[in-house]
DNA sequence: AGCCAGGCTACCG
DNA sequence: CGGTAGCATGGC
């Protein structure tokens, strides 16, 4: 038994099942927390436009704005595309840095919308301005349920601290040494993943 | 009253 | 190349 499957089952058993990605809940208009695979087109679009919403955001304020979007019925392709910059601004003023994720938005719903059912690969996703591998590997991981792990600061602090890196580790060095030394498998990432925000969290 | 939040880009040397 | 200022609001 590896450090990295200890970690995860110290953290599992700690923090129980967290069951991410939060997704809208139509009628109670309610982030909720079932850990069920994406069921459709419009449940992915609402994955990946949350995954840009958050960044360097709580998921408190990123969900509000999810919330004002799902409640203009604008978590779809079609209505995205016509809502007006200034309108989009104002309703997602609650994350924060409401020009740069307006404008990766929009950038992002024309990506998307030439998807039409395809996965999007990785480097696709990263040539668009405003994903980074961050929010590319969440879009792949929770959104297509690609195997891919993510990566943020909470994972390279948790890291630091069991002394299985070094300060100047990179995305990537992290990314390889959990690929190593777990299988590829996506319900796996996910709740790890997850598990770490949890730990990051409290503290 | 600061500091931080589930990052990313642009620009600097 | 690596390092870092700037982006912005709300919660604590």
């Amino acid at each position: 038994m590896n450090r990295f499957k200890t970690i995860y089952q110290d953290l599992l058993k700690k923090h129980g099942k967290q069951g991410w990605w939060p997704i809208i809940n139509s009628k109670t208009l309610i982030c909720e927390y079932h850990a069920g695979d994406p069921k459709n087109d419009a449940e992915r679009f609402e994955i990946c436009i949350g995954a840009i919403l958050t960044q360097n955001t709580s998921w408190t304020q990123a969900g509000k704005a999810l919330i004002n979007l799902k409640r203009m019925n604008a978590l779809n392709v079609k209505r995205m595309r016509r809502i007006s910059d200034g309108k989009l601004k104002e309703v997602i003023k609650c994350a924060g840095y409401y020009n740069q994720k307006t404008k990766k938005i929009k950038i992002f719903t024309e990506f998307f919308s030439k998807l039409r059912g395809q996965i999007p690969t990785r480097k696709d996703l990263l040539n668009i301005w405003g994903i980074g591998k961050e929010t590319a590997d969440s879009i792949l991981l929770y959104g297509y349920n690609v195997p891919v792990f993510i990566i943020d600061a909470y994972t390279k602090r948790l890291l630091l601290k069991e002394g299985l890196i070094d300060e100047k580790a990179g995305y990537d060095d992290l990314q390889q040494l959990f690929h190593r030394n777990l299988e590829k498998n996506v319900k796996l990432f996910k709740e790890y993943h997850a598990l770490i925000v949890a730990e990051g969290k409290i503290k």
